[in-house]
DNA sequence: CCCAGTCAGTTTCTTTTTGACACTTATCAG
DNA sequence: CTGATAAGTGTCAAAAAGAAACTGACTGGG
């Protein structure tokens, strides 16, 4: 349905975008819409997130999930398998006796991080609160981050306006 | 500190049954738990995030909405006037005579752009996928750009595993 | 005027997903 | 032997989502 060079629109865009593809998506080069689709099938659900963010701060075991973010037992089951399913975690033994395991993030889950920071970030910033703000900061040196996007020809950080969606 | 019981939930709140909080990670960034958590009880649905990028493709009216992404009509209904409500989208009449409405985002729903952007590129690299990706530009030079972490001091982009929670 | 169509919903009904609570299996500590 | 812990499974009621038809205010054609 998307045609190429439909910028991101800011929020008073009055340009009527085309929208005159009615017909199946599938001869159309359908890219957008799929990926984003297909990836919020997979962690688009409000404890999917959730979960990830417990294994990005070091909570491994069944239990441990559990008690920390309050998630039903059979949920938990649920979405665990999914996300080994789809190769996000592993399912590692760390016992034989009684067996035991441990969930880990693969390379794939961690390459989320960007999608958890930008919805904490997005949070801080925009929902009333009178709470502590979570300040994330760049390791080394200890100062705040900004997120954004990096123009390698120009090097430049740039925000959401200076996107332009381009076909291959 | 983790306050699962947060759920910002519209009319119905059923007893929880309260589990005795037990602090748990203060050492850590708590306050993030409570920041993500309530972003996600926002947008954390698999319609939400789809109607922003919707909204940030052009659309504007109610039944493009529904065409677009084949969204049932009594979900886009509650999933506007959610989004409405938060603030992250406005509903202003277009027409008088029949009472037509655009919705429209706010810079607060802009403000989102990094979350999808970030769901998109996650799609693309990590998705099993035969599709074309999308390719995402610098609207001025066309170069594909990189989504990343800055660091004012150091000037450099760094990847999520520089990143470190701090306290203020 | 009459008929068809558009837009923005609402109502009604059915199906699917959840969440709570109890139960299981295996092992270890006392 | 009793209880605790870890990691589930089973059952079932309640909530949310989806499909489809209906409403209401108008518009445009003949």
């Amino acid at each position: 349905m998307v045609r190429h060079n439909e910028r991101v629109s800011t929020a008073h865009d009055h340009v009527h975008p085309n929208r005159s593809v009615e017909e199946g998506d599938a001869a159309d080069g359908a890219s957008e819409a799929t990926t984003i689709e297909r990836t919020l099938a997979l962690v688009g659900d409000r404890w999917t997130i959730l979960i990830l963010r417990a294994a990005f701060r070091g909570i491994r075991r069944f239990d441990e999930f559990c008690a920390d973010m309050g998630i039903a037992r059979p949920m938990l089951t649920r979405r665990l398998r999914k996300l080994v399913g789809a190769g996000l975690m592993t399912r590692e033994p760390y016992q034989e006796h009684p067996a035991r395991f441990e969930y880990r993030l693969t390379p794939a889950g961690l390459a989320l991080s960007p999608v958890l920071v930008a919805l904490v970030r997005w949070g801080d910033q925009h929902l009333p609160s009178n709470q502590a703000k979570t300040m994330l900061v760049h390791a080394p040196c200890g100062t705040e981050l900004v997120q954004g996007f990096w123009c390698d020809t120009c090097a430049t950080v740039f925000g959401p306006g200076a996107i332009r969606s381009a076909q291959p």
